[in-house]
DNA sequence: AAGTTGTTATGATAATTATCATAATGTAAT
DNA sequence: ATTACATTATGATAATTATCATAACAACTT
């Protein structure tokens, strides 16, 4: 972990108007005085499932992996966030201890304000609430959706499935790095590691993908649709 | 479908501390004003996904189910909720159609409201948002732990979790009939309905179960959390 | 009463996935 | 450089689950 209190300018912040846009300036400059930056290295703990929450965090720059621990002391990975969705979304209005943890999977920066503070806003900024109502209610619909979607595929389907996604939502290009590891992919669709390098390997012998390490190229992504949608 | 306004004193209504427990006595006379309250028959469709959300709605009495289909015609069930549990909770704040469809699976009461009724008192009310933005976050949390808790089991495990699921959460008690069929469990917990079927036959031979038709008492509670945990 | 349809039920078989074993490669620490 | 340890990789086998076939039974229609 490496913290940092980085001053930034709020002023430049490009996150400002998709939170803050129902926030006066006045009140802007109040919350943006105590706000904290922290850094975090690819594969540190940003927050540790079970600990108390006492700070409202966003994604600043980044991108991390919720998580959660099982009885048997497997990790089960429920979604990645990026940049402009939250972090500390979901326990922060329901519960006062972190139901998840939350990993950087690359480099990642978060700004952190005080839970009480926000809190004070929204009880009397309604449409700052509303803000975060909704904000809130897309993130958890969407994992939602993604884990019926997973849910129903075959193993080909669901490597598929998470190439597709990293593909088009993370990194917007067909050739990306990997940032997470075969067993972590594992993880997140409920399948074994085995079992994903297997299917991996398939794909690179049926010249879907070309695969050096982490480093993934998607060669026929039609076909990689198809397999995604009915394979 | 049996729609009917009847007409109920909110004076005495019993989700009226939960839900505007921070509206004022005048607000909530306003809203009580225009809500209507209809029926639904066990089997009935509420609401339909994709359908444009035009009604803030909650369920005052009755069991209902959440589903979608898939694109292959499938359906699969989300979670099921209660009275207090909201019905019309998912897409309000984040989507202006139903992402899902909700289905009485018990006879059914829901309470409706104007949705730009009360999103108004929402904008002008902040703790009244908050208390919205509180429950929310608990039923999606819940789902979302409950679908990471299914999605590590096998067979036997999935229909131990269903079981005691509908035993505890919902009638509170051991013996109970079952509210929805064979196939729907399927559709819950990701199995097919002859697995469904024969997983709760050997239950019945192991004698953890009494099974007559839809009609179940669970007779070696132990055993059964045993399998749900471990199983 | 006969027919249609959907649910529950069970068995045989096929497909899918996990487990176990082994090894090569890579990475970090000393 | 060497050890230690995790990741990637592949094959053989076992376990799990789905599919297909068939049938009993109930609910409902005509």
């Amino acid at each position: 972990m490496i913290p940092d209190n980085t001053k930034c300018s709020c002023e430049q912040c490009e996150l400002k108007t998709l939170f803050f846009s129902h926030v006066t300036l006045d009140t802007l400059s109040d919350i943006c005085e105590i706000k904290i930056e922290k850094n975090f290295s690819k594969g540190n703990i940003i927050v540790q499932e079970g600990e108390p929450i006492r700070e409202f965090m966003y994604l600043k720059d980044g991108l991390v992996k919720l998580s959660k621990m099982a009885s048997d002391g497997k990790d089960q990975i429920l979604s990645f966030s990026k940049p402009f969705d939250f972090v500390s979304l979901f326990s922060v209005f329901s519960s006062d201890t972190y139901n998840y943890s939350v990993t950087a999977i690359e480099d990642s920066t978060t700004c952190i304000l005080d839970l009480d503070n926000v809190k004070r806003i929204a009880q009397s900024n309604a449409m700052f609430a509303m803000d975060l109502m909704s904000r809130f209610s897309t993130a958890t619909d969407f994992i939602i959706q993604e884990n019926l979607d997973i849910k129903r595929k075959h193993l080909r389907g669901r490597i598929a499935h998470v190439l597709l996604y990293f593909s088009k939502r993370i990194y917007g290009c067909t050739s990306f790095e990997l940032p997470i590891s075969r067993r972590e992919i594992a993880e997140y669709i409920g399948m074994t590691t085995e079992n994903v390098i297997r299917t991996l390997s398939e794909f690179r012998k049926d010249k879907i993908l070309k695969i050096y390490g982490k480093d993934i190229a998607i060669v026929d992504l039609k076909r990689l649709q198809n397999i995604s949608e009915h394979g």
